[in-house]
DNA sequence: TCGATCACGC
DNA sequence: CCAACACGTGATCGAA
């Protein structure tokens, strides 16, 4: 059966631009988008199959729709340089594959596209339509589906009409009314103002066509919503127009002209190394000469199994450099048990099993030599899970995991199976793949294991050298081998070391919550008149709107919400209130903090061993897991007595800990250079304050405390990049007011308003942002047509230069901090960080050093235009280090 | 098993 | 009144 493919190249091409990091061969030439679009284009040929397919692409300037309405597509910023380079390569890719393309004067790909789908529907060909852009939903009918890629264009959603129905209730030209009706910001359609999805929708449910909602405008609820649409009657209808994609083009092409019956591998694998694609170049099929000649691109993968006989003759195989992989049984690497080794170089891949490995002296001797270069994924993982066996690894000298997640860090926690599709040529099954998961993991039999072991060492070898180009193209080599790699083997030595914690404390503090809930359990029932799951939204939000007949000031998308910022609203109309409240609160201390602390207490040690996560966020910060080391309460009396179980782990000592003051807000003031926030800090002002001062334009004197507090909650805003709608929820105040008070703060701080707009410009000219160390964040929804999308990529273009460097710095901190104890032979040690904050155990006789060291190291780590602060206090428990 | 809701930190 | 709440982790519920 045929199978007709057409794919809208500009779209695509767009999206794969915006969704890749800025790659580029040795030469220079950017190729993200070429390779996404590959990518893209093999996934279709694999899994659709077409007998026939085509791509098309926008041409010319003058698209007949400007004659329609001067200002069409006018919002729309000009395609980078970086991506209109990149145009004649997908060409080029094109033609290496036979594959046929169009474009048209004068019309854009849509209309190429309409006009051919209609012409293969009329003859009932199965069409599958590739493309980024929903507008081509309309298309949709009984023969031609549309894919939309998602996520980049490495995944694809499939539409038939059945899928819009259940989607959006309409029928596909319909996707026409709703956008007339909505508009589409990035087309600069302009649509209805004050109508969005959900009104657009609603009105298409009532009435079914722009045409019908005007013709009934009396009838639609809601007077704004009237006027509106009343005022624009011609916006409306002129929207629509716009978003109908043209279906009779004069397009001379028949569709038999586009048959397609595979490619050849010659032209394709020699336009992929002209790319540098090397992961791509072992995916397509060469065909293979008769006489076999071709066997060099085949080469079947081997490795060598190291066993007690034969393992003195490769004792020679243990080189410099050399990638190294410790396969572990489970996450948690302060408990996995070891299951073998991965080693791997040019011409050498070997599998140890750790029973052999252990007792391989030559080997563990290699492991704990600096100056043999390893190569690995998560040194940190490696260091502390050897350590736990008493043994060392020293000299890594590269970590695929932090650079994969340097050079893309939205992708949070980089596998090696999706490193090796990236940078490697070897394949590399995933965990999930080889284990299984859930309850059915199992650790697989030896020749799975060892393979799959071998494959990942493999993997990482043919990595680097790949990774280490990216890096230097991006200018990032200092940044990991500066900051993130000696962070790593920091980070290592604090996971390692723990932190003790009074484990008899924490259940005698169980015991009093336990009392108390109990006793707040029955007079919540009482109040309520009968007993039901408290810890349920579900059976709470029955009992508190339709029992006790609450009004419901907001709804989640599942029912009424409960949340405690709705709570403590309702509080006054009813006393089961605030029981509820110190329910909820005492509950989290006891599941979260007591119980789940509990029982991440390592048995041998006493102490609590976290895993700190290095490639997760998006901005840069560190995570911390198993126990989550990071969010122990503090803010309420109550819960911040869980902070007198973290104690030293040697009598006598000290909880040492230090925080940086305001250290967001001071990189800020630095970056924008805005001259009245670089003036609050070198004056030493409490910043909320000034802040109160300037906005509401009274004395240092008159501001009183709610002025503090609003100016604090519009600090906290502008260091988080949080909307003015978030900042009208923080305050309880309308979104218009706090919409006022972020103008009136801007007006004051203009110079932060400046950096403010550049940089969201300059965010959406690079599709990236950077840190001062020049930590990188892209951003492919900066010029989303979506609304939210967008707003949010554009908050995250101002907040992550700022939280980003934060991040920078503390962990620069950590690395001197670690230098100067090592330097100075002192016994104390670094336990934690907490963003913005260190915490040390301190021998009594290191307690006057420390106190002077710690602040100093921390506010020298960067030099900014403003003085960096961090102050510093100590106890005998973490609690009392306040 | 997994999404939704809630709550803790910075 | 388009819709929406930075960055994380973890516990619990209840529908599949």
């Amino acid at each position: 059966m045929s199978h007709f493919v057409l794919i809208d190249g500009n779209s695509v091409a767009n999206r794969a631009f915006y969704a890749l990091p800025l790659l580029s061969t040795s030469a220079g030439l950017h190729t993200n988008a070429v390779l996404g679009f590959t990518t893209m284009l093999l996934k279709v040929l694999e899994e659709m199959k077409p007998t026939h397919i085509m791509v098309a692409f926008d041409a010319g300037k003058v698209v007949f729709r400007h004659s329609e309405y001067a200002e069409y597509k006018g919002g729309r910023s000009k395609t980078p340089p970086e991506l209109s380079e990149q145009f004649p390569l997908i060409r080029e890719l094109l033609d290496a594959f036979s594959i046929k393309r169009f474009e048209l004067e004068g019309y854009e790909a849509d209309d190429i596209i309409g006009t051919l789908t209609k012409q293969a529907d009329e003859q009932a060909w199965k069409t599958t339509v590739i493309t980024g852009d929903k507008d081509m939903l309309q298309l949709v009918s009984e023969h031609v589906s549309v894919a939309l890629t998602r996520k980049g264009v490495s995944e694809i959603e499939l539409y038939t009409p059945q899928e819009i129905h259940e989607k959006y209730g309409l029928k596909p030209l319909q996707i026409i009314d709703l956008k007339g009706l909505m508009g589409d910001s990035s087309d600069n359609i302009p649509g209805v103002p004050g109508v969005g999805e959900k009104t657009a929708l609603k009105l298409l449910h009532e009435y079914g066509s722009v045409e019908q909602v005007l013709e009934n405008i009396d009838k639609v609820s809601g007077k704004k919503l009237q006027e509106n649409l009343r005022e624009n009657v011609d916006k409306a209808n002129m929207s629509k127009a716009l978003a109908t994609i043209l279906r009779e083009a004069p397009v001379e092409l028949d569709v038999q002209d586009t048959g397609f019956e595979g490619y050849d591998g010659v032209p394709v694998s020699e336009f992929f190394k002209k790319m540098e694609f090397k992961s791509l170049l072992s995916k397509i099929k060469v065909a293979q000469p008769a006489d076999g000649s071709g066997q060099a691109d085949a080469k079947p993968f081997s490795f060598e199994m190291i066993s007690e006989e034969n393992k003195v003759a490769y004792e020679s195989k243990l080189t410099s450099p050399m990638a190294l992989y410790i396969e572990m049984d489970g996450e948690n690497y302060h408990h996995a048990p070891f299951l073998g080794i991965g080693l791997a170089a040019e011409d050498t891949v070997m599998f140890v099993p750790w029973d052999v490995a252990k007792e391989w002296k030559v080997l563990c001797e290699w492991l704990a030599d600096p100056a043999k270069e390893k190569w690995v994924f998560d040194g940190k993982r490696d260091t502390v899970g050897i350590a736990w066996h008493d043994l060392a690894i020293k000299g890594i000298s590269f970590d695929v995991y932090l650079a994969s997640y340097l050079l893309n860090a939205t992708e949070s926690n980089p596998t090696l199976d999706s490193i090796a599709a990236q940078y490697a040529q070897t394949r590399v099954l995933s965990d999930e793949e080889v284990y299984g998961k859930g309850a059915k993991r199992l650790v697989p039999e030896m020749d799975v294991l060892s393979e799959h072991v071998a494959h990942k060492a493999a993997a990482i070898w043919q990595s680097v050298p790949v990774l280490r180009e990216q890096l230097a193209e991006n200018e990032m080599e200092k940044l990991l081998g500066e900051l993130e790699a000696p962070l790593s083997m920091v980070l290592a030595l604090m996971e390692k070391q723990g932190v003790k914690v009074n484990s008899e404390r924490l259940v005698q503090m169980g015991e009093d919550l336990d009392k108390k809930l109990a006793g707040l359990t029955d007079q919540i029932y009482e109040l309520a008149g009968g007993a039901f799951n408290i810890n349920s939204p579900k059976q709470l939000g029955e009992i508190l709107f339709d029992r006790l007949s609450l009004p419901v000031l907001k709804k989640t998308k599942t029912g009424p919400s409960t949340s405690a910022d709705v709570l403590e609203k309702l509080a006054p109309y009813h006393p089961i209130i605030d029981a509820i409240l110190t329910f909820r609160q005492l509950g989290k201390l006891r599941s979260t903090y007591i119980e789940g602390l509990t029982k991440e207490i390592h048995t041998k040690t006493s102490k609590v061993h976290t895993l700190y996560n290095q490639a997760t966020t998006a901005t840069g910060r560190l995570s911390s897991t198993d126990p989550n080391l990071q969010n122990i309460p503090i803010r309420m009396e109550e819960g911040r007595k869980i902070r007198e179980a973290f104690i030293p782990s040697e009598d006598g000592w000290y909880m040492l800990a230090a925080d940086y003051s305001q250290i967001e807000l001071r990189i800020l003031a630095h970056i924008s250079q805005d001259e009245n926030l670089i003036d609050a800090f070198q004056k030493g002002m409490d910043i909320h304050t000034r802040t109160a001062m300037d906005v509401f334009g009274v004395s240092e004197e008159e501001v009183t405390s709610l002025m503090r507090r609003q100016a604090k909650a519009v600090n906290f805003g502008i260091v988080y990049g949080i909307s003015d709608y978030g900042l009208s929820q923080n305050l309880n105040i309308t979104r218009k007011e706090a919409g006022d008070f972020i103008e009136r703060y801007f007006d004051v701080f203009s110079g932060v308003k400046r950096w403010m707009d550049e940089i969201v410009q300059q965010a959406k000219a690079d599709g990236y942002v950077t840190t001062l160390l020049n930590r990188r964040r892209y951003l492919p929804d900066i010029r989303s047509s979506n609304f939210n999308l967008r707003s949010f990529a554009e908050r995250t273009a101002m907040n992550t230069p700022i939280q980003g460097t934060a991040a920078d710095v503390i962990k620069l901190a950590m690395i001197c901090m670690q230098e100067a104890i090592e330097e100075k032979g002192l016994a104390s040690r670094m336990l934690l960080q907490v963003h913005d904050e260190l915490v040390f155990e301190v021998p009594e006789n290191e307690l006057e050093v420390m106190r002077k060291l710690v602040p100093e190291v921390m506010e020298s780590a960067l030099s900014l235009n403003v003085p960096l602060k961090a102050d510093v206090s100590d106890g005998r428990t973490w609690y009392d280090a306040k």
